[in-house]
DNA sequence: TATAGATTATTTGTATACAAACAAATTGGT
DNA sequence: ACCAATTTGTTTGTATACAAATAATCTATA
């Protein structure tokens, strides 16, 4: 008699970043202060502190987001007035964002919030496990030649 | 001179679950074999299978996928002819789900490349590595009480 | 048993995700 | 300097995600 069931979702990878993904969503909204704010813009807001000005594709990359996505993520920021867009003068085909003084005081204000929300994600796990957790999601998080493309 | 940059995004857990992923999603697209297949459709399909009858909303929570959302997955089955809806004479608000023929030579044809998708998002690590990565990213897919809501 | 509360499925609205196609602009090789 | 290939940002279309609201139905309890 063989067992049928090999295969149990509830093992599988993909089904358990999913679900780790999701509770940490949950964990983000409840803990970012703002609940308009939604974790790629605060994520597009760091990246903006960190480095000024950069180009919109620029900072997709750096943050992990498709042109398509960047767009309205962007656009988003834009609207709620906490980035500006001006057009590089070097490149007309870029257009350079940058925080405002509303974008960098909100940003400074919720940052510290950014570190208990990756603490409570993986409060669930000792330090120790924690250390070694990230580090062997960081390795998974990496694009061999073969997937990159973005 | 303290410095500024105590937040990394690229060390948050947030930032690297949802790249790891997409990276997942990546290599579940590229191996799947049916293009028209997702990632939670193929989930569907599998508990389908595992189970035999679900209801839909139990089905949702058994592939951790809110109703709202599980609505589309499964309108979308159905419209490609791989399951059966039908309403459960022992309670009207239910809609009982099963697969079909079709759903059924088609999820036991493409379930040998679930376990393919796996090996390949954990490539990256050691088996032994593999192993502690999968214990750890278990205990943070758990919901625990103050966050169940789903 | 009457009914308040819970559950099921659906719908609407906003926000990712990403493929594909596009126009405008830049770059690189000849 | 020319032109093919590439890059940038935008748009369209499909598929998650999930909050919130709703109608229909069921359950528990006073």
């Amino acid at each position: 008699m063989v067992p049928k069931k090999q295969y149990v979702l509830e093992r599988q990878a993909g089904h358990l970043l999913r679900r780790a993904h999701q509770r940490h969503s949950y964990i983000f909204q409840e803990n970012i202060g703002d609940p308009q704010l939604t974790p790629l813009q605060f994520a597009a807001l760091v990246k903006l502190r960190d480095l000024g000005e950069v180009s919109q594709n620029h900072l997709g990359r750096l943050t992990a987001m498709d042109a398509a996505t960047m767009q309205g993520v962007i656009k988003r920021l834009a609207v709620r007035g906490l980035i500006d867009r001006r057009p590089d003068p070097h490149d007309r085909r870029r257009l350079i964002l940058s925080l405002n003084k509303e974008g960098n005081k909100l940003i400074e204000h919720l940052i510290q919030y950014g570190g208990k929300i990756t603490e409570q994600t993986l409060e669930p796990l000792t330090s120790n496990e924690q250390r070694i957790f990230l580090d062997l999601l960081f390795k998974l998080a990496q694009l061999n030649e073969a997937e990159r493309k973005v």
